[in-house]
DNA sequence: TGATAATATATCGCATTACGATATAATAAT
DNA sequence: ATTATTATATCGTAATGCGATATATTATCA
């Protein structure tokens, strides 16, 4: 089949994935950017210092445009500045009460709905690369079916 | 581990991922959402039309943002609209020699680059999943883990 | 030390992107 | 024929993202 049938499918999928996430986002209020920006704050690694230019980098845009996104957020009382003292070049983000509340709220829906989409962007992705066409939950090929060792499909 | 990192971690990698294709894009000199749209078209499904809605719904947009993207697109000479016969409130997107050209050169571009992120990205999805951490293919044991979703990094 | 380079953030202008609201034309349904 | 639905288009507005440029702070080195 067409390479760029796949490709096109794999960006459909992914689309499909994001807009899920766009859609958590606004549904409480906030713009998928800056859902990412709070997201990478709360989330950021073990000792990591939220600085503009650390957050540039996680979400992969330029200094500036990260500059912008902050604006906006502090502009809506997401978050506040506050320069740092070893260095006084550098900015830190801190999340306000409201910023922490929205960005954990969206992230908590998020990750209930994440199965689903999840899987089929983890195979669609699998698929193109040649790795297992379906990178099944487990190896089932020996005793396969006996109860379900890990078949968590669904909450409900 | 806080589920906040890993979803921030899984979020850095997508964007990793994708702007390693926007980069792409802009090499050849097309927008990134151009890009998109363009693949959309030359990778279709068998037998299906590439009507705007068919493609907003591809590539997850409103139908007035599609419109506004073929508009640009157009402009730039890359495809060119045409009237459906069946249906006249179609409209029949086609690529021209420009976009064609454009398209098939970024996605073999992006197919050579693929593995590495895709791989990479794939890991970070079925870990967050809590599937297989690296989805094995035929030889597993080597490297149990490749993705650093967690680990230190920078220099702080 | 002073001059210069590198780093971190900010600002400006501009194009792209995306949306909601609304309009128009063609087809479908009643 | 009237009405509803579908497919595009247009308008106004906001968010996003970039390059170019500016400024302040820290680092380097001559």
């Amino acid at each position: 089949m067409s390479d760029y049938r796949a490709l096109a499918a794999l960006r459909h999928r992914i689309r499909l994935f994001l807009s899920e996430g766009d859609a958590a986002a606004r549904r409480e209020g906030l713009e998928p950017q800056q859902y990412l920006l709070l997201l990478a704050v709360r989330g950021l690694p073990e000792g990591a210092k939220a600085t503009i230019q650390v957050l540039a980098q996680r979400l992969m845009l330029k200094h500036n445009s990260t500059v912008e996104l902050i604006d906006r957020l502090e502009m809506h009382g997401c978050l506040r500045r506050s320069q740092s003292r070893q260095d006084r070049r550098c900015i830190l983000v801190k999340l306000l009460p409201r910023g922490k509340q929205l960005v954990e709220r969206v992230a908590r829906e998020r990750l209930t709905e994440l199965r689903g989409g999840g899987e089929a962007l983890s195979d669609a992705l699998d698929t193109l690369l040649g790795r297992k066409p379906n990178s099944q939950r487990i190896r089932v090929k020996k005793r396969a079916q006996l109860g379900r060792t890990k078949g968590r499909r669904r909450k409900s």
